[in-house]
RNA sequence: GCCCGCUUGGCGAAAUGGUAGACGUAGCGGACUUAAAAUCCGUUUCCCGCAAGGGAGUGCCGGUUCAAGUCCGGCAGCGGGCACCA
C-alpha cells in the first residue's frame, strides 16, 4: 500500500482533517446537539444501527454501517424530525470467556476495556449519537429488566422449561450448538459428540407462529429477501393429521402429511427414533435399541445429514391402513424421520415422495402410483425417480380422476367426516432454546426447589447478579461449581434449594435493547410514555446475516413484550435496510503465508510484489475481512490518516449500500482528493465571495444563472438520493455539483454571488455525509452558527426544472441526430425541426415517414 | 434438492421502456516542477475512418414494442438462504 499524501501532512495547502474533526466534535459534545427527549410538537425519527459487541476494535464492517446510519439521522434532524439515534454494546458473550481462559483476565475487565476502546473509536467517527443513552447488556441496570422480563413471560405463560436433546461434548461439559459440531465431534475438544437429554428452558416463540408470519406482509419498508427468509423459516404448511390403528396397541399412531391425496399409495409407516413408540419397542427388542443408540450418535452436522442413508429398523409392527382394512403397514423406526417436526411419525408413499422412494427400494417395499401424469398410460411405474408434479389420482376408490389439490380436499373431508383426522396446520418454526451452560450471560432469575420444583426468583430479589469470583481454568460452567452463589433458600417453602446456573443465549439481550434505549436509566424494563413515543424503530439497519434469528427474536419479544403490557406495538422495525458486506483482496507471499496490505506494493500492471524483498504477491480474490487471510484495513489506521469524513465518504461512494463495497486504497485516494478540493476551493474564493446574506444582484450572466440551475437541480436530486438510501448516487452528485463550482470562473458580482450560494448548499448537502468539513467550511463561509442545527436547504422549482432540454432524434429506432430546444417545445415543432435534420434525411433516404413518434422533452422516433 | 438474488468498459458503477457507460478509479498524453509528489488540462467500450461519420455492443437464445440494460419465455454462470420439515 502506497499513500501519497495524508491529513498528517500539515501544509497550507492541505486540510488538517485531525484537528478540525476534535474540535468540532469537542463543540457538538458540549453543546448536546444530539440528546434527544420526547417532544409531541415534532415527528419523531428513530435511527438505529445493529449495536456492535465488543470485540475489541471497530473493522470497516462497523464504519460501513454506522456511517449509513449517521446519514439518515443527520438527514433526518435537518428535515426537522426528532431523532433519537442511540448506540451501545451487545456485551455478554463466549468471546469475554475465552480471553478470561486464554489470558487469565476476569470477563468483566475485558468487556469494559474493549468497550472503553471502542467507544473512542467510534466517537472519533463523529456520529451523531446521544452517548447519554448508552448501554451495554452486561450491566446489571441492563440484564436486571430482561430477568424481570423474564419473569413477566412466565406468568404469561411464554417461558417453559421441557427436557429436549442437545450436543453434549463430553469433554468439555457442555452444550454446543449445532455450528460448533464438525464432523460429530466438539469443535475446540474434538471429542465425539453425544445427544444427550438436558432440561432446556424455552421461549414460546411458537405462541406467535401464525401472526410472525402474516405480519411480514404489511413490513413494506423490509427488504423482500428478508421476509421471504423469515417466512421459508417459519415454515407453515397446510395438511392431514390423522390416525393410524396399530395392531395389538391401544394407543392410536397419530400421522401428519402434506400429501393426503397419496394416502392410497401407502406401503410403509415410519416413526422418529426418538418417538415413545420407538422407546416402547425398544425396551423388549435390544436390536431396536442399538438402532436407536446409532442414530443418536450420528452427527447433526449438515455434512453428516446429507451422507447419511436412509435406515430403518422394522419393529414387526403392523399398522392398518385407514381405508383399505385389507392392507397392512410395516412400522419402521426410520433415522429420517424428525420427531419435532409434525408428529414425529409419517406414512411412506413411495410412488411420490423421494425419501420415501429411497427406503423402500432399499428395504424392498412396494412402490406403487397413484398419481399419474396427464398422458401416462395404464401400465405408468416409477423409476429411480419419484413422480412428485400434478396429475390424474388412480387406484385411489373415491379420489379417482381428481388432480392432486382436489383429491387433497376430499381426502381431508373424508377422514374429518369419520372422526379419523383433521385438517392441520404446521409450522416449521421451533421453540427458542435459551439456556446456556455458561458464565458471560444474564443470569435466568430461577430457584430449584427440591419440594416446590422452578420458583421464579421474587422481584424484590432482582438482580440476580453474577459473582465475580469466578475461574475459568476448568471446562464447564463456572457458576455450577462456585462454592456458594448456586446454594440459596427456596423462596416459597424455605427450604435449601439450588440456583438456576444456565444463563440466557445473547440473542435474548439483543431482543429488546432497541426498547430500552428510549429510557435508558429507568428502574423497571421500558417507561410507558417513552416507548409508546419513540417505538417503532423507524429505520434499523445492519448485516443480513440477522436476517433470521435477531430480527425474528425481536419481533417475538415485541410480541410477548405487548402481551404482558409493557408496549403496544408489535413489530420492532417499521423500515429495515440490510448493508453488503466490506471486502478486501487478499495477498499471499511465494511460500504460502498470507499477506497484510501494508505489506504489499501494488503495480502499475496488476500484479503485486511484497515490499520487503521484492519477491512477487499472488493477488486472491476480494473477499471479506478476515484475520486469517491479513486482508483487514483497520479503520482506526485510515481515520488517524485521513480523519474520518474521507473513510465515511469512501464507503459511501463506491457501491450502493445494499451491495459489497471493496475497500481500495486508490478509493480512499480519491476521497481524500475530493475532501481537499472542496477545503481549497472554498479557501481560494473566500475572498472574493459577498459576505453571507448578501441579496442577489439584479442581473445574471448566463454562466452565472447556469450554476444557480445546477445548484436547485443538484438540492432536488440528491435529496431523492438520501431519501432513498442510494447514497453512492448522493455521491456521484456531489462531484458533479463541485465539478460545475470549479468551472465557473469568479471576478463578476453575479459569479461571486452565485459561487457563494453554491457553496453554501454543496456544503450543507454534504453535512450528513462529511459532518466535520461541514462545519469547518460553514464556519470559514462566515457563518458563526453550527450546521448540525441548519435545517436542510430548499430548492427553487423554478430553477431546478430544466428551460431547455436535449432531444434524441431515431430513425427506425436508432439515434441520428440530437436537438437541444426549448423545454416543453410543441410536438409538431419538434417533429418539423427533426425531420430537417440532414443526417436524419439521409438515413430516410427519400421515404416518406410512415410514424413519427415524438416523447415531448425526450425523444422523436421517425418510422419510415 | 427447494427458494431467492445477481451478470453493463481494465475496475467500482450510472441509466421513470426513450441519447448505454453519468460519477469515481485506473491508464495514456500534456502543463507546472531541477525532479518527484501534489495540482490542473485533455483523452479512454470495441471495430473501420485523416475527419465528418458509420458498424457492433449491457452473460447466451428467442419474443413483445416505433423503441429493450430495463418487460416476457428459455438457458448458462456466479452468489446467498434453507435443507431428511413428511
Amino acid at each position: 500500500m502506497t499513500t501519497a499524501s495524508t491529513a498528517a501532512d500539515d501544509t497550507p495547502e492541505r486540510y488538517n482533517a485531525k484537528e478540525a474533526e476534535a474540535k468540532w466534535q469537542k463543540l457538538w459534545d458540549e453543546r448536546g446537539v444530539f440528546r434527544a427527549s420526547e417532544d409531541a410538537s415534532r415527528p419523531k425519527y428513530y435511527v438505529l444501527e445493529m449495536f456492535p459487541s465488543p470485540s475489541g476494535r471497530i473493522h470497516m464492517g462497523h464504519v460501513r454501517n454506522y456511517t449509513l446510519g449517521d446519514v439518515v439521522a443527520r438527514y433526518k434532524r435537518a428535515r426537522g424530525f426528532n431523532v433519537l439515534h442511540p448506540m451501545g454494546w451487545d456485551a455478554f458473550g463466549l468471546p469475554a470467556e475465552n480471553a478470561a481462559r486464554d489470558q487469565g483476565v476476569h470477563p468483566a475487565a475485558w468487556t469494559y476495556d474493549n468497550i472503553a476502546n471502542m467507544r473512542r473509536e467510534l466517537k472519533g467517527m463523529g456520529l451523531s449519537l446521544d452517548w447519554d443513552r448508552e448501554i451495554a447488556t452486561c450491566h446489571p441496570g441492563y440484564y436486571q429488566h430482561q430477568q424481570a422480563l423474564f419473569l413477566d413471560f412466565l406468568e404469561a405463560g411464554l417461558v417453559y422449561r421441557r427436557k429436549s436433546m442437545v450436543n453434549w461434548d463430553p469433554v468439555d461439559h457442555t452444550v454446543l450448538a449445532n455450528e460448533q459440531v464438525i464432523d460429530g465431534r466438539g469443535w475446540r475438544s474434538g471429542a465425539l459428540v453425544e445427544k444427550r437429554e438436558l432440561s432446556q428452558w424455552f421461549f414460546k416463540i411458537t405462541a406467535f407462529s401464525d401472526d410472525l408470519l402474516q405480519a411480514l406482509g404489511p413490513l413494506e419498508r423490509w427488504p423482500e429477501r428478508v421476509r421471504l427468509m423469515q417466512e421459508n423459516w417459519i415454515g407453515r404448511s397446510e395438511g392431514l393429521r390423522f390416525d393410524f390403528d396399530v395392531e395389538g396397541r391401544a394407543e392410536r399412531l397419530p400421522v401428519f402429511t402434506t400429501r393426503p391425496d397419496t394416502l392410497f399409495g401407502a406401503s410403509f409407516v415410519a416413526v422418529s427414533p426418538d418417538h415413545p413408540l420407538a422407546k416402547d419397542v425398544a425396551k423388549k427388542s435390544n436390536a431396536a435399541a442399538d438402532f436407536i443408540a446409532e442414530c443418536q450418535r450420528m452427527g447433526t452436522s449438515e455434512a453428516a445429514i446429507e451422507q447419511a442413508e436412509k435406515r430403518g429398523h422394522d419393529t414387526g409392527l403392523i399398522a392398518t391402513h385407514p381405508l383399505l382394512p385389507g392392507l397392512r403397514l410395516p412400522v419402521y423406526i426410520a433415522n429420517f424421520v424428525l420427531m419435532d417436526y409434525g408428529t414425529g411419525a409419517i406414512f411412506g408413499c413411495p410412488a411420490h415422495d423421494a425419501r420415501d422412494l429411497e427406503f423402500a427400494r432399499k428395504y424392498g417395499l412396494p412402490v406403487r402410483p397413484v398419481v399419474f401424469p396427464k398422458d401416462a398410460g395404464a401400465d405408468f411405474a416409477i423409476g429411480d425417480e419419484p413422480y412428485t408434479g400434478d396429475g390424474v389420482l388412480t387406484h385411489s376408490q373415491f379420489l379417482d380422476g381428481l388432480g392432486v389439490d382436489a383429491a387433497k380436499s376430499a381426502m381431508i373431508a373424508r377422514m374429518e367426516e369419520t372422526g379419523r383426522g383433521e385438517r392441520t396446520v404446521n409450522f416449521r418454526l421451533r421453540d427458542w432454546g435459551v439456556s446456556r451452560q455458561r458464565y458471560w450471560g444474564c443470569p435466568i432469575p430461577v430457584i430449584h426447589c427440591g419440594t416446590c420444583g422452578a420458583v421464579p426468583v421474587p422481584r424484590d430479589q432482582l438482580p440476580v447478579v453474577l459473582p465475580e469470583d469466578v475461574t475459568f481454568d476448568k471446562p464447564g460452567n463456572p457458576l455450577e461449581r462456585h462454592p456458594t452463589w448456586k446454594h440459596v433458600n427456596c423462596p416459597k417453602c424455605g427450604a435449601k434449594a439450588v440456583r438456576e446456573t444456565d444463563t440466557c443465549d445473547t440473542f435474548v439481550d439483543s431482543s429488546w435493547y432497541f426498547a430500552r434505549f428510549c429510557s435508558p436509566r429507568a428502574d423497571i424494563p421500558v417507561v410507558k410514555s417513552a416507548v409508546d413515543y419513540w417505538l417503532p424503530v423507524d429505520q434499523y439497519i445492519g448485516g443480513v446475516e440477522h436476517a433470521i434469528l435477531h430480527l425474528l427474536y425481536s419481533r417475538f419479544f415485541m410480541r410477548a413484550m405487548h402481551k404482558t403490557g409493557h408496549v403496544k406495538v408489535d413489530e420492532p422495525f417499521a423500515g429495515l435496510f440490510t448493508q453488503g458486506m466490506v471486502l478486501h483482496e487478499s495477498y499471499r507471499a511465494a511460500d504460502g503465508k498470507w499477506l497484510y496490505p501494508e505489506e504489499v506494493q501494488l503495480n502499475a500492471d496488476g500484479s503485486a510484489t511484497q515490499i520487503e524483498g521484492g519477491q512477487p504477491v499472488t493477488v486472491g480474490r476480494r473477499e471479506v475481512m478476515s484475520k486469517s487471510k491479513k486482508n483487514v484495513v483497520q479503520p482506526g489506521a485510515i481515520i488517524e490518516e485521513f480523519g474520518a469524513d474521507t473513510a465515511r465518504w469512501f464507503v459511501l461512494s463506491d457501491s450502493p449500500p445494499e451491495r459489497d463495497l471493496e475497500w481500495t486504497d486508490s478509493g480512499i485516494q480519491g476521497a481524500w482528493r475530493f475532501t481537499n478540493r472542496l477545503w481549497r476551493l472554498v479557501g481560494a474564493l473566500a475572498d472574493v465571495l459577498p459576505p453571507a446574506g448578501t441579496p442577489a444582484p439584479g442581473q445574471m450572466g448566463d454562466a452565472a444563472m447556469a450554476l444557480r440551475r445546477t445548484v436547485h437541480k443538484s438540492i432536488v436530486q440528491l435529496t431523492g438520493d438520501l431519501e432513498s438510501f442510494r447514497f453512492n448516487r448522493a455521491v456521484a452528485r456531489a462531484y458533479e455539483f463541485a465539478n460545475a463550482l470549479g468551472d465557473l470562473k469568479p471576478g463578476t458580482p453575479d459569479a461571486n454571488w452565485a459561487l457563494r450560494e453554491g457553496l453554501e448548499t454543496i456544503v450543507r448537502l454534504l453535512a450528513p455525509m462529511m459532518p466535520h468539513l461541514g462545519e469547518e467550511l460553514w464556519h470559514k463561509l462566515g457563518h458563526s452558527t453550527l450546521l448540525a442545527e441548519m435545517p436542510w436547504p430548499e430548492a427553487d422549482a423554478a430553477l431546478a426544472a430544466d428551460d431547455q432540454v436535449t432531444i434524441a432524434v431515431q430513425v427506425q429506432g436508432k439515434l441520428r441526430a440530437t436537438l437541444v430546444v426549448a423545454k416543453d417545445m410543441p410536438q409538431k415543432e419538434l417533429e418539423a425541426l427533426a425531420l430537417a435534420e440532414e443526417n436524419v434525411l439521409r438515413f430516410m433516404e427519400g421515404k416518406p415517414a410512415r410514424k413519427v413518434i415524438v416523447v415531448p422533452n425526450r425523444i422523436v422516433n421517425i418510422v419510415v
